[in-house]
DNA sequence: GTGCGAGTATGA
DNA sequence: CATACTCGCACC
């Protein structure tokens, strides 16, 4: 083979070009020529790269963010080397005159680069940590959110950590015997856990039911996945759900078969998880976002728990969703699909509109007797007549289910976050109180202390209503320490906890105790609550951004899930409007239905899932010449572009940037992400000024 | 991103 | 006519 490598290749390109140049130079300054000349000479000396005798072609991605590199280059792989440059390893190569990092995609026998080929310069590491399946889902994510595959493989590959590296991973150990029965309730949960374990491929979208402990169903379904002989991938929102996922799994096959993926977990420890995936040392894996692309070797299940969660959505470009993730890794290997939670999301029920995914729910026998939810609190129509009828916070029917749930176990109240709670209103229209200077929010930031603008910082000690000139500001919610203290005064004698913020209690005692939490943070509790209330939900509803009422429902129903079953649990008791339509969702407890009227109103807005939708962020100069630009497919719609309000924080005055929201019909979808890839891998051939790309954003703000 | 070649402006 | 500079593009 050396022989018959096309001629040219043998290395050391540069110095014909170079010598002349430096000999020219030289003319003027005739004293130092030869001498520089002779120290010029020696690189020249070293010996020409022998190729490798079995293909001696790497296609390597390099790791440079412009969108028009994004395709692979041909390297000449020296002799030394062809051992380690394997596909899927990392290198060093010369690109542009630079050393860029990257990776091998493949070997191949011979190049349609009719130029010369220079050589790798290194192998970094021969571990193959990019392997087909990954290489060709990048390419998928990077197509789908129109962003470049370097993006992706620096969400989808950790930063190397050469220590770990030489330490062998374990292998693992046989999976001991494990009862799988906890899905029996469910129409269709049997079913579902019989096909993994006989190395089926179902795709399910699983509504929880309240009493559930979610956590252990999910670790069956792993488990199952794990005795077919196939790896099972899980992924939750946050820390506190995967210690909840490695305890249930710990609980039911003992520690050794699973691994934990988390970006948290600091280089070290998180690319020791990713080699023993790699490596085989564990089937299987659970993780937040970051764990998504993990290399299962033969890969059986991926599932994904309250999809919902916006911690789902990658906060950097390419800002793709790890459910969608999960799916593409489902459609591309052909393997099982569990979207589970306890709400469902539209996007959860496009999956079984369109047939891809059966459903698996609990039957409406079985939801009566774990919740009864029940509402109590002024409509928005009795708030109308008197705006004080809101400063009841806690009503009779709260109370009194407050009390009663007290004889016989814990109590969970939620009150949304402290940080919506700052932000002042008028005490009589309820009219949030913006800061004269900039409109900015009004806030209180210690007790008794002048409201002044959390944006500028401006004073604010004589306000006055633009609505209704009263004068007077309250904090239209308490916040989590208040409501406690409330509480604690309403119910003299009961323990009164708080898990919210940076203190967030893991679980709690079967023992009365009144837990109040935020959104998200409430604690698990021994054997259920025995109630549950939902304290101020008009505010999570109150909310500007098109999801609010779906997020609402949905941290809802978490926290509802916590109650213990119906006979001596099951009480739900909100407090709110019952004429609002996420509080009726709640009330009847039907996941499928409140996510199919999300659906129609998706379909008859043009949003998500029904559409795909994307968003363009740039100056308006540069945003009019795109539109102009852009190969849009037919039945696109162009929405503005429209200036963006500067962010709260933002210094004022930064260069003022604008919106344009484009958008088709879901089938139409993949032209629309593939009309932006283009317009990015143009904009970036030409140095033009970087436009920011977002499509299916999770919200609109 | 960077380096290079083509093309153009500029000065002797 | 030679040199200096900018622009555009390719990068294996």
């Amino acid at each position: 083979m050396p022989a018959s490598a096309p001629a040219g290749w043998i290395g050391a390109v540069t110095e014909p070009g170079v010598a002349p140049q430096v000999g020219q130079e030289q003319l003027s300054l005739p004293g130092l020529a030869r001498a520089e000349a002779r120290r010029a000479k020696p690189p020249s000396k070293k010996p020409p790269v022998q190729p490798a005798a079995v293909d001696p072609v790497a296609q390597v991605l390099v790791d440079v963010p412009l969108a028009h590199l994004d395709r692979p280059f041909d390297y000449l792989v020296p002799d030394t080397l062809a051992d380690d440059a394997v596909p899927g390893a990392r290198v060093k190569v010369r690109f542009a005159g630079q050393d860029v990092d990257g990776f091998v995609l493949a070997r191949a026998a011979e190049s349609a680069h009719p130029g010369r080929l220079m050589p790798l310069r290194r192998v970094v590491s021969p571990e193959p940590v990019l392997t087909a399946e990954i290489a060709a889902l990048t390419g998928e994510i990077a197509a789908r959110w129109a962003g470049t595959r370097s993006d992706v493989l620096r969400l989808a590959v950790p930063p190397r950590h050469a220590t770990t590296e030489r330490k062998p991973s374990p292998n693992p150990p046989g999976l001991p015997p494990a009862d799988l029965t906890r899905w029996a309730p469910y129409d269709g949960g049997a079913a579902l856990l019989d096909a993994l374990d006989a190395g089926g491929s179902p795709r399910a979208v699983w509504s929880c039911l309240p009493g559930d402990d979610w956590a252990l169903l999910l670790a069956e379904a792993a488990v199952a996945t794990a005795r077919s002989g196939r790896g099972a991938l899980l992924c939750v929102p946050d820390h506190r759900d995967v210690t909840r996922l490695d305890e249930a799994l710990t609980a039911l096959v003992g520690g050794g078969h699973h691994v934990v993926l988390t970006a948290e977990a600091g280089p070290a420890k998180r690319y020791a998880a990713f080699l023993a995936v790699e490596r085989g040392a564990a089937r299987i894996v659970i993780g937040t976002r970051a764990a998504a692309f993990a290399l299962l070797r033969e890969i059986g299940l991926v599932a994904v728990w309250d999809d919902g969660d916006d911690l789902y959505a990658e906060p950097r470009a390419p800002y793709c969703h790890t459910r969608d993730v999960l799916l593409l890794r489902s459609r591309q290997t052909g393997c099982a699909a569990i979207v589970a939670g306890h709400a469902r999301s539209a996007e959860a029920q496009y999956l079984l509109r369109t047939g891809w995914a059966r459903e698996v729910v609990g039957p409406r026998d079985t939801v009566r007797t774990r919740v009864a939810v029940s509402v109590s609190g002024a409509t928005d129509f009795d708030l109308q007549r008197d705006p004080m009828a809101r400063s009841s916070r806690l009503p009779q029917e709260a109370h009194q289910a407050i009390a009663a749930g007290l004889r016989s176990g814990p109590v969970l109240v939620q009150t949304p976050r402290a940080g919506y709670a700052t932000r002042l209103a008028c005490d009589r229209c309820r009219t949030p109180a913006a800061c004269a200077v900039c409109v900015g929010p009004l806030r209180i930031t210690s007790s008794g202390a002048v409201p002044s603008c959390a944006w500028c910082g401006t004073d604010a000690p004589g306000w006055t209503c633009p609505e209704c000139g009263g004068h007077g500001l309250r904090a239209p919610v308490l916040g989590d320490r208040r409501t406690a203290e409330e509480l604690g005064r309403a119910f003299p004698g009961t323990p009164v906890r708080t898990s919210s913020g940076d203190r967030v209690l893991p679980r709690v005692g079967a023992a009365p105790a009144i837990v109040v939490a935020t959104p998200g943070a409430e604690p698990v509790a021994d054997g259920g609550y025995a109630t549950v209330a939902l304290l101020d939900t008009w505010l999570l509803l109150a909310r500007s951004d098109l999801r609010a009422d779906e997020e609402a429902v949905r941290r809802w129903s978490n926290a509802a899930a916590l109650v213990r079953p119906v006979p001596d649990g099951g009480r739900v008791v909100v407090v709110g409007d019952p004429g609002a339509a996420g509080v009726q969702a709640l009330v009847r407890w039907d996941p499928g239905g409140y996510a199919e009227r999300l659906i129609a109103e998706r379909l008859s807005a043009h949003l998500p899932p029904a559409s795909r939708l994307a968003t363009l962020t740039a100056s308006p100069a540069v945003l009019e010449e795109v539109e102009a630009a852009l190969g849009l497919p037919p039945a696109a719609e162009v929405l503005g572009p429209v200036p963006l309000p500067h962010e709260g924080t933002d210094r004022a005055g930064d260069d003022d940037l604008a919106r344009l929201v484009l958008r088709v019909p879901r089938a139409e979808g993949p032209a629309l992400s593939a009309a932006l890839a283009d317009l990015q891998r143009g904009r970036s051939a030409r140095k033009q000024p970087h436009v920011r790309v977002e499509v299916d954003p999770i919200r609109l703000g």
